[in-house]
DNA sequence: TTTAAATCGGAACTACCGTTCCGGATAATT
DNA sequence: AATTATCCGGAACGGTAGTTCCGATTTAAA
């Protein structure tokens, strides 16, 4: 890890991410109306300022925006972690469904274009899905290992289609091609680069993958 | 920015690196010995720590590191800050003294290889170096602006010359070759790829670039 | 060797952030 | 309307990190 240098605070590795769960609530007493509401009202802010701003803001910037006191944020995420997990994993499952569209376009080469042209919009847009990606102290593949490996899959079959039709190189991984595209996302600056910058270096990737005649 | 919420701590925008300096103290008081030996003893184990861990190490770390008291490190250092813009300084100024050799390389194609190899290496590398370009609060830009001018400029002339040489193409602009290889550095996990991925993923943005006939 | 200025070291101060706690408010039930 | 289980809010706690302060120490000059 290399990371760590002394630290431990109190993180209790909560695995679990569903609080008495907004939906299923029809068995085992359904949530009291005004906690129902700020449930949502803290999904929502969460998914705002997260997207803006990344998971490192401080938890009551949260909910202070979703009008809420920090005690009732806590009564409904017993962790920080937990608020943000929910967050990170919508996106991640939101990316897994953009893929399957993907995987079901005729096209082999379009539907591995559209899709990393997606992640990186994705990526570069919502800082919280970015942070998630391979840095900023959260670790995907450890936390959500079941919902990336499915993800993974997907832009393998991906890759693996494009490379079937000869469009794609057979030598580059699919990792490699997340990681560049991920990278690409990361560069310049804070806010990340503007979309059409983004679109740019995507192009500059899906040439260096081609199959050369 | 985006970024900021609302701290403000105690940064005096120091501008400022050189403490007494080590080198020219031939007038105004040469630094006494044993502060002199400390300072190069809290630099090297700056330069060490910060390659490893990158720039967010609390900064007693370092002083126990360089075997030091917190106070001395400060006297040295008024700033956190003064002491890894100092380290990423160093790192800069070597870039360049790189890119130049690259640039005297009768091979305009072979002087742009070597030259993003070297950074991709360097950034992966140097933890420090990377969190400066791009993330984490520094923003070399604002901060070494005039350094990264310069280094700037000798990318564009190596990449100039490759296009004129006919070996990449003429409509990707520097910042984009720049921002896909630190992005490739940033890419999967903590502590950053191993150098032959590094490498590889290298390879691939440089076919990406390449001109074709 | 004496003396004074420069330097050292680390306790203590300040600020930030995640989390806990509990008196008061609210919604659902009788 | 009265009752009570549930929920709300934010003050307070514990821990980390950057920075300041000052008595003790060391260097270098006299």
């Amino acid at each position: 890890m290399t990371e760590d240098h002394r630290r431990a605070h109190g993180a209790p590795s909560a695995t679990e991410t569903a609080p008495p769960a907004v939906s299923d609530c029809v068995e085992s007493r359904p949530m009291r109306a005004d906690a129902a509401r700020n449930h949502e009202k803290i999904l929502q802010a969460a998914e705002e300022i997260f997207a803006l701003d990344g998971v490192m803001v401080p938890i009551d910037i949260v909910a202070e925006r979703a009008g809420v006191g920090i005690g009732t944020l806590y009564r409904h995420f017993p962790t920080k972690e937990a608020l943000y997990e929910a967050i990170v994993m919508t996106r991640l499952t939101g990316l897994v469904a953009t893929a399957d569209e993907c995987v079901s376009n005729p096209n082999a080469q379009e539907g591995l274009c559209t899709f990393l042209r997606e992640f990186a919009h994705q990526s570069s847009e919502k800082k919280d899905l970015f942070d998630a990606l391979g840095q900023a102290g959260i670790d995907v593949k450890a936390r959500f290992s079941d919902t990336v490996d499915v993800l993974m899959a997907r832009v393998d079959t991906l890759r693996q289609r494009a490379v079937d039709a000869g469009t794609v190189r057979a030598d580059v991984g699919t990792t490699d091609i997340l990681n560049l595209v991920m990278g690409s996302c990361h560069a310049a600056g804070p806010s990340g680069v503007d979309d059409s910058s983004l679109q740019r270096l995507v192009d500059i990737i899906l040439a260096g993958i081609e199959k050369r005649s």
